[in-house]
Order: C-alpha cells, then structure tokens, then sequence
DNA sequence: TTGTATGCGTTATCAT
DNA sequence: ATGATAACGCATACAA
C-alpha cells in the first residue's frame, strides 16, 4: 500500500480514467457498475489506501451516521460504571452497522444548550438518553428539537410517550422480596441506589408492596438511598447490624453496594447467607461478575450490556425507517437463587 | 426561539440582509466585524436556533475537530473498568475545547483497518492509544499514516520514540515491596495483571528487584498474573492461604483484585493488616474509593482521570501547534499508608 | 454501464 | 467593515 499519497475521489478517478461517479459508485456497492470495472476500482483503492472523506460524504448524503451519548458530570462526580458496560454493547452495534459513536462529557448547566447543538448541527441523527430522572426535562426538549432518542430507563409514568429500553424494577425487587419473606424473614432491609433515579423509585415500590402484601413494616432505619458504591453499602450495613434488633435480610441495588455489605458483615463475624441472606440487583457488569456454578449472591439479573445493543438496534432502525416507530420495551430481570439466602433459622 | 425552522447560513444572512461571509464571521468572532453587527448577528442566530453544519464547517477548515478513542473488544470480554473514568477525564478537556470525543468498538482483527480509515477519512484528528502492548504493532503504523498520537501507558523499550504517558509502574512497585520488607515481611505474594500488559510487566520488575536486593526468593507459587477483577482476586487469595507456608504480605495490581483478595482473607477467619499486609495499586476509580481519614488500604495510588485529561490536552496541543512535540511523562505514583499494612508480628 | 453537472453548507481568498 | 466567488470532496439526478 502507498500510504506516503493521500488521495481523494478525484485523484483515484482520474488515475483509473473513469469518471467520479463510477468510481464512487463502485465502491459504494451500486448494483449497475460492472464487476470488471468495480474490482479494479476496489484494488486500486486498496492499493492507494483511499478512504473517503468522512465530512464530505456525510454533507453530500445529510446524514451524520452517527449517535450521540451525553454524559453529564460535575468536576469531582462519580461516573457511573455501568456506562462502560452500556457503551460497549452500543458501541458493537454501531460498528456492524457503520454508525459512528459520539460522546459528550458535559457539565450539567450545559446540558440542555449541548442536546440543542448535536439536533441542529447535524453531528449526530439521534441520541440515547441515559440516567433517566423524574420528569425529566430533556423528553420534551428532544421531541421539540425533534431528535429521535430513546431512553434507557424510564421517567415517571407522567411523562408522555416516548421510547425506552427498561427493566421491570418494580416487579423485580417485589418478587425477590416476597422470596425472602417466603424463607421466614421479617426485617429486611432495603440498601437502595439514589431516589432522584427513577428505577430506584420503582424498586423501591416493589419492595414495600412486597411487604405491605404481608402485613411488614417498613423500618425507615433499614432503608437507605444512596449511591451504589463499595464504601456506601459498608457504612449502612455496619450501621444496622449495631441495631437492637438488626435483619436478617437485605436487598441490594447493586453488585457494588453487595461487596461493601459483604465487607461489613464479614468484619462483625457473621456469614453472608447462614446469618443475613442477601439478594442483590446484578447488571451483570463484565468486571463483577456473580456467576460460577451456584453464584455467590442470589440475585436478579439483566445484562446492561445486552440494554446497549438493543438500544442502539431500535435506534439505528427507526432512523433509517422513521415510520418504524420506536417502542417500549420492559424487560424482566432473571432470578437465580445463589448462595446468599437461606431459610431463616430460629 | 423558533424551533421549528431549520435554518442554515444562507437563509440566516438573508434574513439579516447581509453575506453569508460577514454573517459567518460574526458568528466566529473575527475581528473586523463592527460591534453592531456582531450583536445583531448574534442575536439573530440565537432567535432562530441556529446552529453550524458540523459537516460542512469541517469539510472547509479541513480539521475534524474530533479525536479518537479504539476499543477493541471481543463478543463476550471483558471491558476494561479503567476505561470510563480514563474518558471522563479526556471528555472533559474536549468538551472545554470545543472537539468531539470518537469512540470506536471494534473486534481486534479490525482494529488495524479501523486506524487506517481513522487515518485517512479524516474522521478525527488524532488518537489515543489504550492499553499498550508489549511490541505494539499500533505505534509504527499510526506514523506510517502520519496520525498524532498518544499513548496511555508505554510499550517496551525497544519500541522507537513516541509520545506517552505513564507511571514509573517500577519503581511503585519496588518502592513498595520495600516498605512490606522494612515491616519484616519475607514471603510476599505479587496477585499482578495480565503480562501482555507492559504495565503489569514493570510492576513485576519492580517487585523482583526490591526482593532481590534483599536476598529474598520470589516464590512462583505466590505470583500471579490474571485479568485484574475481583473473582481472580478472591481465587488466588484463597489458593495461597492454602499453602503449607502462606505469605504474610501481598502486592496487589487493582483494587478490584484487592476487593476479591479481601473476600478471602476475612472467609478463612484472618484479618486484613493484622494477620496479612496488603498494598494495592489504586487508579482511583470513582466507584472505588479507597479514601477516608485512613484509607482502607496501603496504597500506591494516581488518578486515571487525570491522566485522561492530561493525554487529551498533551494531544490537542499538539494537533493545534505540531510544532509543539509530544512528550513523553512519567509519573510517580503516590504512595499512601492505610490500614492494610503493619509490622510482621513473630 | 458510464459520464456530466449540480448540490450539500460551510470557510477562505480576494476584492471593494 | 462588507461582499462576491471559489474551494472543500463527496453523492446524486439526469443524460447518454
């Protein structure tokens, strides 16, 4: 390959005497071209290492071929580590399909002002929208900027019609509940992500419907919103368990949140599963894996992974067939029972 | 503002009866436009919503205004957990100078023709260059296709001049494994990263010298190299503990393997710091916080955020002004005492 | 099956 | 300080 000579349409065109028309059209796989004259097209391309110009082509087509993500995040925020997860699912769609991926990081007060630029400069053909909050602005901003999006979540039940990718929280965290009361347990506890996330709220409904279903209490000093990290869900733990009357089951939003509890309970000499079942919500993060034969937690369960690919397919669909309506997907969370919960012993 | 019309450059200056020239710019503060145009233009732009075609603005500065992030990935392997916070530092210092962040899944027999069309569409205008390889292949074919580059890490020695940054792996690990033996320790696990990474290699350099100065033996059966997660951790942990002799101390690679080798210590009843010292390499995750008054951990610590910062403005810099060459950094990593470490006890 | 001419929406050059 | 006109490098409607 002569890589030392960047050519563009022209160049390839003139070289190859043909017009830039058959030659574009060569390599663009249209159907009229010979194949005599496309394979030479295509080896001299090889041979020149003629790539086209993305900018160009995407003025000429009106298409960007790309999606957007925004990520928000003050100076000293956490990322999230599900995103990389998320992304990397997405990421391997777009590839397949030739789209491009276009990431923003992006303070929080320019946020709206960043969605407004990506709908008018063309840079991408439409956005997924992570984090979802209660009623959160940026529904009604990208249908006015009319910029297909789909969320991955869900906002409150108020918000109007629009797509999303989500789980079925609620059912979720009921059902595991109710097998946790279905062992003999009473005081449960509920370590919980952040409620200004909408699928926290929805657990925590199914929680305490879970509960209420059995005439149990809810003890506010057994739940907790937090941020789903290691130290949050150690510092909770350790705190109950110095309770008069500490539970003997918990239910964890996160793999993170999981680990620090686990820490906890190992330092005060109980055992996890024998003393205090636990089950916790697991996205199935590639670097936390609960998996093995019988898994270390009970848990439910969906890959974040396999949310990005189906996110970006709808997406990629609906743009290339925009009366391919982009839907509502809710998918429930496996169950596995694992080594975390027990009967309650008496 | 008026969403609902979509306006370009044209349609803007003739609604302002002016050029698209003088109209342009306006818009990108070029100095001779009057102040009394400036704002009318300004205000005009900002009624109507209007925003640049990202395209075509690129297609005539001839800059893609974008740089480049590969991540290579197999169906089902794991993604990197360093990977989100590395980008969100990156992303940040792209978004405060105005250039777009291009990320790229791609199956690793891809990979190269994924950079020679990175190269030569002009989709970005640089690259970095993740996870370095012993020998990398990568390092002589972007400047075969004349792509600016950085690299996140180093690759061997051997490998000609290119710009990087790194930690002095080796010296943390020496600096540290000497801290473990001043304590008393002599029989000191290394739990490292894989070795095709040129990071786990230097540490593991590091490692062998500081115990070999000292006259100690590197037992095989205490070192380990593995993807650095917490399963792997808790694995090996276990498996050593096992020994007839087991170590008193151990170097751990991540907190992530620290978080699995935890596990294990407080399953077989030891307890962390008393009965066996721990130091981990902590790229200070935002999701791992090893923080606190005394950190939970002994600890060799740099944030890989900052490093994602420091590798974006390095490479826009010089993408900017060529003629301002691309470094080559090494840091010291921080060396911190936490609770895990203390005085081998006879 | 191939070629000609034009458009995509900017920025840059050269006038005025 | 402002304007007319020409790139930028493709894709595509229309012609042959």
């Amino acid at each position: 390959m002569l890589n030392s000579i960047i050519m563009n349409l022209e160049d390839l065109s003139k070289h190859l005497k043909l017009s830039q028309t058959t030659v574009s059209r060569a390599l663009n796989d249209f159907p009229e071209v010979s194949e005599k004259t496309r394979s030479r097209v295509k080896s001299a391309a090889q041979k020149f290492g003629y790539r086209p110009s993305h900018h160009a082509a995407r003025l000429a087509k009106g298409k960007a071929m790309a999606i957007g993500h925004v990520v928000p995040l003050a100076e000293h925020a956490m990322i999230n580590p599900h995103f990389a997860d998320f992304i990397a699912g997405a990421g391997d769609v777009y590839a397949q399909h030739h789209y491009d991926m276009h990431i923003s990081v992006v303070n929080s007060d320019e946020e709206e002002s960043l969605y407004r630029d990506l709908a008018r400069s063309g840079k991408v053909d439409g956005v997924v929208v992570h984090a979802p909050q209660i009623n959160d602005y940026r529904i009604p901003l990208l249908k006015e900027l009319q910029l297909p999006f789909i969320v991955h979540g869900r906002c409150d039940d108020s918000t109007p019609d629009y797509a999303f990718l989500d789980i079925n929280n609620k059912r979720a965290f009921s059902r595991a509940t109710e097998y946790l009361i279905d062992l003999g347990h009473q005081r449960i506890a509920l370590l919980n992500g952040l409620e200004t996330m909408s699928f926290a709220v929805r657990r925590k409904l199914g929680f305490i419907a879970a509960m209420e279903k059995h005439n149990l209490c809810c003890d506010p000093a057994l739940m907790v919103q937090q941020e789903m990290i290691e130290p949050t869900g150690y510092a909770f733990t350790k705190q109950i368990l110095a309770l008069p009357e500490p539970p003997t089951a918990m239910m964890i939003a996160s793999m993170l949140s999981a680990m620090g509890a686990m820490r906890a309970i190992q330092e005060v000499g109980k055992k996890v599963g024998e003393d205090i079942s636990i089950i916790v919500y697991d996205d199935q993060l590639s670097f936390l894996q609960n998996s093995g034969e019988i898994p270390l937690f009970t848990s439910l369960r969906s890959s974040i992974r396999e949310a990005g690919k189906t996110v970006a397919t709808q997406l990629i669909q609906h743009i290339q067939q925009p009366d391919n309506v982009l839907p509502q997907i809710i998918w429930d969370a496996e169950f596995v029972i694992g080594n975390s919960t027990q009967r309650l012993q008496h």
